[in-house]
DNA sequence: CATAATGATTATGT
DNA sequence: ACATAATCATTATG
């Protein structure tokens, strides 16, 4: 620290039209008397304003002269004081800034969209793998889904390498500000919450680079996806073996048409493979859903179309399920029109319809399980079979043979069918009722 | 080529 | 999370 006097001969030029300086680093006693000591402020302060005037030497050297003049800590003490009193009125200004909301949903979107999560499979090993453990089924569809897999592990790969990148750049610049500081606050008063404030700049400017990266992520991913949804929105239709098997279920529980969740995975499974083979099929389980949700409103929304269909699949699936009750097969009496509706839907809530006797019989309602399910679907398809029985092959009589809505009182799975008011329902309908119930 | 059929997506509600 | 309703976009059909 001492080595005031060696610079001050090496750099012969130092101390040149500054003598007021020289004289007080050796002068020991100067401050005695009040008037050196303005001079002496006045000087010091002087200099200071005009240090920047300087070559680096000189100011280099005029720096270590200050530095060490003896009145520097007191004056150094003053400084800091004021600096923590204005840093500290300074403070309330800026508090907490909100979370950017954009950021938010950028990082929400990222999150998501599985770029900025954790590791979901792994980058393009992952894609490798997941074409080959789905390769079995559907192997176009899962080329497609492999293809955008790969992009978007792609995608991520870039993100995290460049946010990494980011981050070590900003932690650089951090460390090294901060040890800036650090050190000046040796030679310039410098509170800690001034460097907090420096620390937290420094990261709100690193921080909008990183939404820059992000926002340019998202884009990407968000044209890789419409790409990717573009891709999927060309539709192939279903090969009918996928179709009947879906109609299959459907009709035979149509007064509760909702598959869960291993039904739809059964249906998904017995579609895709039966298809598999020819690179057809592959019906997802959200296929699945999606078919039974379409057809759940086209139905309803128009019953009268879907009769046909709806005779030809009760009548296959009941001649393979109540092909042992025999007696059931009365078809051969057109005379009754079959009034008892039913064939839309009824309504499985309790509330006391005529269709309760059927529940109460099976145990206790639907939700029994699987007896209850089945002997239900056994109901369905005996109606239907029954109507069929009762009308004809097709033609459109058939679809006036029975009126869809019947009973159904508020809405199972549909509130208001189309009200085909075509109807003749004749007959009352306990005939059917009794029949099921047996 | 117009139109129906159909699978998928979106908006909205629960 | 799932259902519905509306809608979109593609495919099949006459």
């Amino acid at each position: 620290m001492d080595e005031q006097p060696r610079l001050m001969h090496s750099h012969g030029v130092g101390m040149a039209g500054h003598p007021g300086l020289a004289q007080h680093m050796q002068d020991g006693t100067a401050g005695t008397d009040g008037e050196g000591r303005k001079q002496d402020i006045g000087d010091i302060l002087q200099q200071i304003m005009t240090i920047t005037d300087q070559s680096l030497d000189e100011a280099q050297a005029r720096k270590h002269a200050l530095n060490c003049h003896r009145m520097k800590p007191a004056l150094f003490n003053v400084l800091c004081e004021i600096k923590e009193k204005t840093v500290l009125s300074i403070r309330g200004a800026q508090e907490e800034e909100p979370p950017d909301p954009q950021l938010m949903r950028l990082d929400n979107m990222l999150l998501a969209e599985g770029v900025a999560g954790p590791e979901k499979g792994g980058g393009s090993a992952a894609a490798a793998a997941a074409a080959a453990a789905t390769g079995g089924i559907g192997a176009d569809n899962s080329a497609e889904h492999s293809d955008y897999r790969a992009k978007l592990s792609q995608i991520r790969q870039i993100y995290h390498t460049e946010l990494e990148k980011y981050e070590q750049a900003c932690n650089e610049f951090t460390t090294h500000v901060m040890n800036l500081l650090r050190e000046q606050s040796r030679t310039r008063p410098i509170s800690p919450k001034e460097i907090e404030r420096m620390v937290s700049i420094i990261h709100r400017k690193f921080s909008s680079i990183q939404m820059q990266l992000k926002q340019s992520t998202c884009e990407a991913v968000m044209i890789l996806r419409s790409r990717f949804l573009d891709a999927r929105r060309k539709r192939r239709n279903f090969n009918k073996q996928a179709t009947e098997i879906l109609n299959e279920y459907f009709y035979s529980h149509l007064s509760n048409p909702y598959p869960s969740e291993e039904a739809k995975e059964e249906l998904a499974k017995k579609c895709g493979i039966t298809v598999s083979q020819v690179r057809l099929g592959f019906l997802t389980k959200l296929s699945v859903s999606n078919w039974f949700g379409n057809k759940r409103i086209r139905y309803k929304k128009n019953i009268s179309k879907f009769q046909e269909e709806a005779n030809m699949y009760a009548a296959r699936t009941a001649v393979n399920a109540t092909s042992v009750s025999a007696h059931g097969s009365q078809a051969n009496s057109p005379s009754t029109p079959n009034s008892a509706g039913s064939a839309g839907s009824f309504n499985m809530s309790n509330s006391g319809d005529l269709f309760m006797s059927v529940q109460s019989l099976n145990g206790d309602s639907y939700q029994g399980g699987q007896v209850g399910a089945n002997i239900q679907s056994q109901v369905d398809t005996l109606r239907h079979v029954i109507s069929q029985t009762g009308g004809y092959s097709d033609s459109l009589a058939a679809s006036q043979m029975y009126s869809p809505q019947g009973i159904n009182t508020n809405g199972g799975w549909q509130d208001a069918p189309t009200p085909s008011s075509v109807t003749s329902p004749t007959e009352g309908p306990g005939s059917v009722h009794s029949d099921t119930s047996n």
